[in-house]
DNA sequence: GCGTTGACGGCGG
DNA sequence: CCCGCCGCCAACG
């Protein structure tokens, strides 16, 4: 993985599939921010396609280092059904780095990641 | 090819 | 603020 930084921003094949570019720009995600499955597609190199993000980090395996829950939607709301197990994972491993919920929301001014 | 399916987004009501 | 509708787009059957 030799990418760096200027290739989220320009990456023009810079990646062999498109799942690859959304896991590694899911990767550079600081720790204790969060980002929007739409703002994710567009540094990867494709804009509108927020859908797919979803879909790529649907086949990460249990055990991956990605920080996939950092990667919430545009309400500032965990994309998994309330009270689901997933749900609850994702709320803990935030709270783990204290992004907080207020009221099933996270506060996208204080914690959205800005390039 | 075509219709369906989502861990989505934005806008209007 | 909370729906609901519609647009989007990569997989999958």
């Amino acid at each position: 993985m030799k990418q760096k930084l200027e290739s989220i921003t320009q990456p023009d094949d810079a990646f062999p599939t498109y799942d690859e570019a959304i896991w590694t720009t899911v990767g550079y995600i600081p720790k204790g921010k969060v980002a929007t499955y739409g703002y994710i597609a567009a540094l990867a190199g494709f804009p509108r396609t927020a859908r797919a993000v979803g879909r790529a980090l649907s086949k990460l395996p249990d055990n991956t280092t990605i920080p996939w829950f950092r990667v919430i939607n545009a309400k500032g709301v965990i994309s998994f059904p309330i009270g689901s197990e997933k749900y609850g994972c994702q709320k803990q491993k935030l709270l783990n780095e204290n992004i907080v919920l207020y009221n099933g929301k996270i506060n996208l001014k204080r914690y959205h990641w800005e390039i």
